[in-house]
DNA sequence: CATATAGTTCAAGACCGCTTGAACTGCACC
DNA sequence: GGTGCAGTTCAAGCGGTCTTGAACTATATG
């Protein structure tokens, strides 16, 4: 089995070339697209997604080259999006025994991908945050003529901010108690890439 | 070196509106743009953000030509946040007594604009994505070609997009709990006072 | 060493959303 | 009616991000 066709012909299937995807199925070419969105939403390259997706549908590792024709992205850009992916764990590169090139396999937990870089922005950003609302405190304290009314609202501001960060870490907590559920389910028969 | 003139005096309620006066105060700025910060990591306009912020620190209701002035934004600008903050239902608009010009004041619940457009875009999103992901499916399904194998994973797919779904749920419950806490410290001492 | 192919880097430009500013409507008061 | 100000709308411009494509490095091969 191994051998899948999409090297060579495609015997009788019409997967004649689609103008603008490469020769994508049909089918791929709308699941493909669907995850990019999905990763687009969540704030990362569209592109990143497409990628990932791809690698996870096909099952087994591709080269950048067939990345790249397969998705209709430039030779850099698929090294780029390529070197995201694999610094965010969430794609493997491997090299096969009798191979020259690198081959680019999906890992299964994409979700990885959401929790980690959410956690390392979140990271940075709230602290960013709290910072700038103690700095605006000492400020208006120093001040003087600012009326304590405000200097309440202010307070309460950065209140909202611990509350809206602690219901952020709830959610990734929650998603990654609920994701491990989920990586079974992949693990379940999806990949034989049982390396390791 | 205090007194950040547009106060003129605070015993005053009819805010004297420094004529052409707009500068904020340094704490003001601050804080006001950590929310246009947050605001915009959340996927909203920044200066939407910006304008709640102003209008809840203030406490009292400004016009659009304040908040224009304050925060340094052009007429149309200001008319067009100002429109969607009230559909949001995050701002209020109100019309003093005596006053023949429209007022807006900032609503305690921030976080009801978070959740309402998080839950509305959500809802529109998955539900496509959900739509393509099936189309996908039922596509790779008659044209017979495709690797059992491989529609195990496209099906694979599907089910992470729905535990992703669920994840998010759960996060708008919960920051709503969460968050419910947060508006009664808000309520506490804010409110504007005796409008209405 | 010459050649070929895989992979990386980055400046230039395409692309896309936000903001601007001017024209416009509406309303109040003279 | 006319003037002035508050508010709305939208085409055009601006600014930031993503992608491209070519130059470059690295590695294998004869």
């Amino acid at each position: 089995m191994k051998g899948y066709l999409w090297t060579g012909g495609h015997g009788s299937t019409s997967t004649e070339a689609a103008p603008s995807e490469g020769r994508l199925a049909p089918w791929e070419a709308i699941a493909v697209d669907a995850v990019g969105n999905v990763i687009e939403f969540w704030g990362f390259k569209r592109n990143q997604g497409r990628v990932w997706a791809l690698l996870y549908l096909r099952g087994e590792p591709l080269t950048a080259g067939e990345i790249e024709r397969e998705l209709d992205l430039s030779k850099g850009g698929v090294s780029m999006l390529l070197r995201d992916l694999e610094r965010w764990g969430v794609i493997q590169r491997v090299r096969l025994p009798q191979d020259t090139v690198w081959r680019y396999g999906a890992e299964t937990d994409l979700v990885r991908m959401v929790r980690h870089v959410i956690e390392e922005r979140e990271a940075g950003f709230v602290a960013r945050i709290r910072a700038d609302l103690a700095e605006a405190r000492r400020l208006a304290e120093t001040a003087g003529s600012v009326p304590a009314e405000r200097l309440e609202r202010l307070e309460k501001m950065a209140t909202l901010a611990e509350h809206v960060e602690r219901a952020l870490r709830l959610f990734i907590k929650t998603s990654r108690l609920d994701v491990s559920g989920v990586l079974a389910v992949f693990r379940d028969g999806a990949g034989r890439r049982g390396e390791k």
